[in-house]
DNA sequence: CGACTGGTTGATGACAGTCAACTGATGTGG
DNA sequence: CCACATCAGTTGACTGTCATCAACCAGTCG
């Protein structure tokens, strides 16, 4: 198969109107912060990615969520301050502080209209996790090959070829199934023509196909309007 | 069995610092608003409760959430304005409309910190349940009734011995499961001297162990400190 | 080159979904 | 007020999906 190129670790920093003077670089596998630690706010992701996580009483982990550029981290304080989760960089990161004085506070430079508009999109994206992850491990599967693809689209890379940045564990994990049903169920799609993989590059075949068996029909799905217009408009 | 008082009829409203003049009263079984809809603001429950569904492009519903009161509808127009949810009252219910305008032009009356405490706190709700729903079946319940028990011990109401006001259809939808298994865990729980059911009333003869279960272990599961502290304070 | 981690494949069993029948509760019209 | 229809809830039998355990292969790193 051709050579994928990593396009994970561009810097791409779009949309950022201002250089964010709280913005710092963490490395790779290093954790931001913990289950229970204080913040200091929210964080945003301008590079690279990070998996969110909770750790169950019974010590298994769950994967809440990977965040991409653009990404808020930290929510889960925005109640009362605590993190209810863990965050782990899955490579060198960039990152900026948005702190809650300043979201409490409506300091100038915070976007405020934006920041309601970033609020609204991670609930519909919550949203949309729980309803997939009762579905068949196959839909759960290419639904999150369609949200990477398109996560990948809406910055301007490549959307059909990509590399993940996380493990197989990971994304079962995140996915609600076991590795090896991950594992199983990519083999069959690669089978069926869907996808071609190599590690961790991916390359989409059909997406159209992957996407129809993400909405779980074989009828054409186009009910994906973009509906990023901001409430703030 | 004892006869069961239903208390999810009392128009309780506590915390309600100010009489709403956007509150208004929605008879049972009907629709707030549905998937597509240009919504006027966010809403919230003084009394009564919701359901919160959407339908699949295979047309199967899927609940989202039960609202009850004091929570907060309507958040996944935040991003855009539209809905992509439908709303249903399960019960004559009491709710008051926050416009749009009052959150973005931050209205006198419009408590801000107190709104931004509460997105979180529907956050966190929101990946409890999406953590929940890759449990096993008597987990998932066991976290329903707890998390019902819970709501209504915070209202000031009689955690033990309530009535729900949803019935078994919605709640398996909500859990992601076949109504059947829901009746037969549910039965297992009666044999187990768990709960006491009759018709939609509920007594939980052993909350703890039930807690436990929701919980996922045998052992003593005491980390269910409230935190309820405000960021905002 | 071994040792380790990450990833795949195979065999087996259990949990839970589906189909179906049945009971109990609620509501309606004659 | 009863007969009937309908809806909600339960229980049983069967099946399929997926988790588990295990072995094995591939890639990476010291």
């Amino acid at each position: 198969m051709s050579h994928l190129h990593n396009n994970t670790q561009l810097n791409t920093m779009n949309n950022m109107s201002t250089i964010d003077s709280n913005a710092f670089v963490i490395r790779e596998r290093e954790f931001l912060f913990k289950m229970g630690d204080q913040l200091e706010g929210i964080y945003r992701v301008n590079s690279g990615s990070v998996k969110i996580f909770k750790t169950t009483e019974s010590g298994d982990d769950q994967i809440i969520r990977f965040c991409m550029p653009g990404d808020l981290i930290g929510l889960d304080g925005l109640a009362d301050g605590m993190s209810r989760s863990t965050v782990v960089t899955l490579e060198t990161s960039n990152l900026s502080l948005i702190p809650f004085k300043s979201i409490l506070n409506r300091d100038q430079k915070f976007d405020y209209p934006d920041f309601i508009h970033q609020l609204g999109v991670n609930f519909n994206h919550d949203i949309e996790y729980s309803m997939m992850l009762s579905q068949c491990a196959d839909r759960r599967i290419a639904w999150f090959l369609i949200n990477y693809s398109d996560s990948l689209k809406k910055r301007g890379l490549r959307a059909e070829e990509f590399s993940v940045s996380m493990k197989r564990t990971d994304i079962a994990l995140y996915l609600g199934m076991a590795v090896e049903t991950l594992s199983r169920e990519l083999a069959t799609f690669c089978k069926r023509g869907l996808v071609k993989k190599y590690l961790r590059n991916i390359e989409l075949l059909d997406i159209e196909a992957i996407r129809k068996i993400a909405n779980g029909d074989t009828l054409l799905a186009d009910t994906h309007s973009d509906s990023s217009e901001s409430l703030a408009a």
